[in-house]
DNA sequence: TCAGTAAATTACCATATTGGCATATAGTCA
DNA sequence: TGACTATATGCCAATATGGTAATTTACTGA
């Protein structure tokens, strides 16, 4: 993210992000972090329902954040790019931060 | 990115990723990673007409990722958030990852 | 105080996205 | 083949978002 960025390469970049701007999807990545589960698993733990899930595991797949191996009726996802979860470490750690620097703020106008 | 993450938690990650999921966003972005810049300076940069250029660093602003200092008339910008730079290049890095893996398919489907 | 400039805000329109429901598709097993 | 299960898809209503134009606010200098 230096010079001059075409925003051909702007769009790409933010498209990627949006992938990872919702909760839900998030949450589905989060529980694909801790290995290989089904479509069905992930209902279970989300508490989404299948189409849903469905439809933002097609979207996490063309994006390529995840990959899909198919076993009979089974449908099993995992995490395709390591980058996600150093992609959301960054962003909690900020987070936290964030809570840390208006925490002090706070403190600092009270006393 | 580990254990369960609550809902709140998931909401608020997916709102700073949201801030970034936007070409305009990152335009500016990108800008301002080179030094602080006027308001105006962001319009001539970015070829976005002043109106909206002042909303997305508004956002930008609520969300942390820049900061503010006003001069009389001016309105001097600046990124406030290290990690942005880290999380373009991040983004990038998997693009750049992205093509180099489907040229390499290419090749060796078409051979 | 008044004209002029930079920036912020508001109102509005067009578009995109999400979730839920119903349904389709695909694979298994009797 | 037919019932059953897992997954995918199409459609709809509700909501959110970005861009633009017009206006307001804040500051400066004559």
């Amino acid at each position: 993210m230096s010079a001059p960025l075409s925003p051909e390469l702007l769009h790409l970049i933010a498209e990627r992000f949006r992938v990872l701007a919702e909760p839900a999807r998030l949450h589905i990545l989060n529980v694909l972090l801790q290995g290989e589960r089904t479509v069905g698993d992930l209902v279970d733990a989300t508490g989404l329902n299948q189409a849903n899930v469905s439809k933002h595991l097609r979207l996490l797949r063309s994006s390529g954040f995840v990959d899909r191996r198919k076993d009979g009726l089974y449908a099993w996802y995992r995490v395709a790019d390591p980058s996600v979860a150093q992609l959301c470490e960054i962003m909690c750690g900020r987070l936290e931060a964030n809570v840390a620097e208006r925490a002090a703020l706070l403190t600092t106008r009270s006393s």
